[in-house]
DNA sequence: AATGAATGAGGGTTCATTCAT
DNA sequence: TATGAATGAACCCTCATTCAT
């Protein structure tokens, strides 16, 4: 029994099966109405052995939210930085690349938990304001100011405009989130992001301008 | 003291105000981490007054977001409908609107109420996806139907076009509700209308094609 | 309207309507768990009404059993007070008149409410006890003594043999109350009493004796 | 206080000093008005630490009813299956078995109890009359049955004649719990039970009879 | 490292009682 | 006299946190 190897603890995964876990019920009830007790016994140990590895309900909250996203953020600024193609084609990349992000509900989950708890989790909301938000407005701000200068897109207001970008993309994730499991229809996200490019680029574009 | 009365009779003005103190509390800390004290307190009662106009927390939290966000939903609706003017112009005349909707703080409140809670409170989630959600996307998409029909908008996939239209709009009530409190730069509604309307419509007009 | 006889207030009946619906509920719960606002809906008045007429939720509970049961007993005092027939005759009247009060109700929760709540009301239990136990008791106990003074009884103990006389009839009176609605067999009053009558003169008549 | 610990773990005599503390406080106040605080204080414990033995208050009282008054039942009914003396020695062993029930607080606080709460727990009530009345009855009625069949007693009708065996039993515990402790005078188990016994036998037997 | 019994503060809810009308 | 809106204390129950094992 004692050396079965199936009750082998790794203690060095624990954290992320916890982190795991916590996300998941964080993500179903908000934070307040989760509970440790449920965390744990997902993660498949005690509520006791939580405080071992997180001082308290609200340091394991900000450890999944931190935890979860800022991976993502780096790899779509990798995107766009490192690639010298037209800003036309890598907004339509990065349009298609954040649209498979839906595929991943943990990550659909966490604008909606950030934007839920702002209120009881001030710096959270901070951080992620400036760790997730503004770096994302930024890197699609960047990219537009390129294309503006490039003489690819017309001259329009560059900081309003990513909010045209941005939009969209958020609402299919707490679409996905929020109301597919209450009956919405799913969402097709390639589709919406094929659309949702070939809007903008046509927003943006020079064409028939004299 | 001796002269002011304990309490005063005012059975017909309490839920409205109930209602709005509710909002208020719900809107800053989620349905779980909303105390009944508080709301009370904030509406000039006591905790026990609250259980003579709604029977229960879950009960007056659906009684606030039933009855703050369906009056404003048949607004918009009329602002469509009844009008005759072109499609390009009705949208821009509807963005402007709900743009106007960020200066009354309650119903930036409740998207974010609504997707925070639909995980406790499927019923809600499904009567605001169905109330609110598939009457703004309809209006939204028979507006883009009717501009094609009249030869004023290219062709385009009306269903997910709506996502663009609406995307940022959302967003901009997210923005306003939890992020302006925590250090993010506010927005100017007016100027994120026109730049929103100014990109869509050129993402839709003719122009510039054979 | 205001002269329709319907709705002419008997301000002389209205205790004893209370106090008939009070007796219902309290029977029902228990004196903790009887809510003022039944007993008020009941009695076709509001809960404030009952306020002036009783001073408290104790008050109203202590009226009722003083109020019900004071009558009975006295009445059945009089039946064997009054009389000069034989002991033996006396004894089967008292026990068939008594077997008669099983026919009400509102007599049979008497006991059981008192003995329920002899805990927190003390004072009751021993105005119980003072006016109905010891004086129930009494009559039985001169019935007995002057069937042994006068020879048709042998003799015994008359105090204890008081409550084998009692304890059956007591014991019926709970059976109708508590049991009978949770499923026990209905019981026939008449039958018990003569069969109990038949077994007590049996017990003490003088028969078989040198 | 800094040597002693705040807590100890003692989970297997939890329950049943639990069901003690529970049974004293019951029986003093009835289900309604006992607290569970004090419940807990008496049985030097917290209030949450009831909920780790019972899930709630209803279900805490049930397993007091239960746990109590079942295996008295069942002795009792050893008592007298096992035995092959004549039906008048048995039934006055009976008898004088359940007076020395008299000597246990405990037991005789359930009659009251459940007599006391039929009305707010009806399947309590239906468990109580089928698993201690219709038993109890059931074993004076077959021990009457086996006397009128030996010829030790007269025939009488062995059905209510049980209530006359029964019910001065019952009255001396509901006594002894609700009348002793408000200035009833107090009651000699034993004597009772001799005067009972010799008031059955003699109405029960065959002498005197042509 | 891991457990889980125990804690205790805090919240939702009920209801006897009060009092302006 | 009668109402019923309002109160506030008290109760049951939950759950994050602690700590002896």
């Amino acid at each position: 029994m004692a050396d079965s190897p199936r009750w082998r603890r790794r203690k060095e995964a624990r954290p992320d099966e916890i982190l795991e876990a916590a996300l998941a019920e964080f993500a179903a009830r908000g934070f307040a109405a989760a509970r440790l007790h449920d965390i744990a016994a997902a993660a498949g140990i005690t509520k006791g052995t939580l405080y071992l590895y997180f001082p308290s309900k609200e340091e394991l909250f900000k450890a999944v939210v931190r935890g979860t996203i800022l991976p993502r953020v780096a790899a779509l600024e990798a995107v766009v930085e490192a690639a010298e193609a037209p800003a036309a084609v890598l907004l339509a990349s990065l349009i298609q690349r954040w649209s498979e992000l839906l595929q991943i509900p943990q990550i659909c989950a966490i604008p909606k938990l950030v934007l839920s708890e702002s209120g009881n989790f001030p710096d959270l909301a901070r951080f992620y304001y400036d760790e997730v938000i503004t770096r994302g407005l930024g890197l699609v701000r960047g990219l537009l100011r390129r294309g503006v200068a490039a003489g690819e897109f017309r001259p329009i207001d560059v900081d309003y405009a990513a909010f045209s970008v941005i939009g969209p993309l958020l609402l299919s994730m707490l679409w996905r989130h929020s109301l597919e499991p209450n009956g919405a229809a799913p969402l097709d996200g390639a589709a919406l992001a094929r659309s949702h490019a070939d809007l903008l680029l046509r927003a943006l574009s020079m064409e028939g301008r004299p």
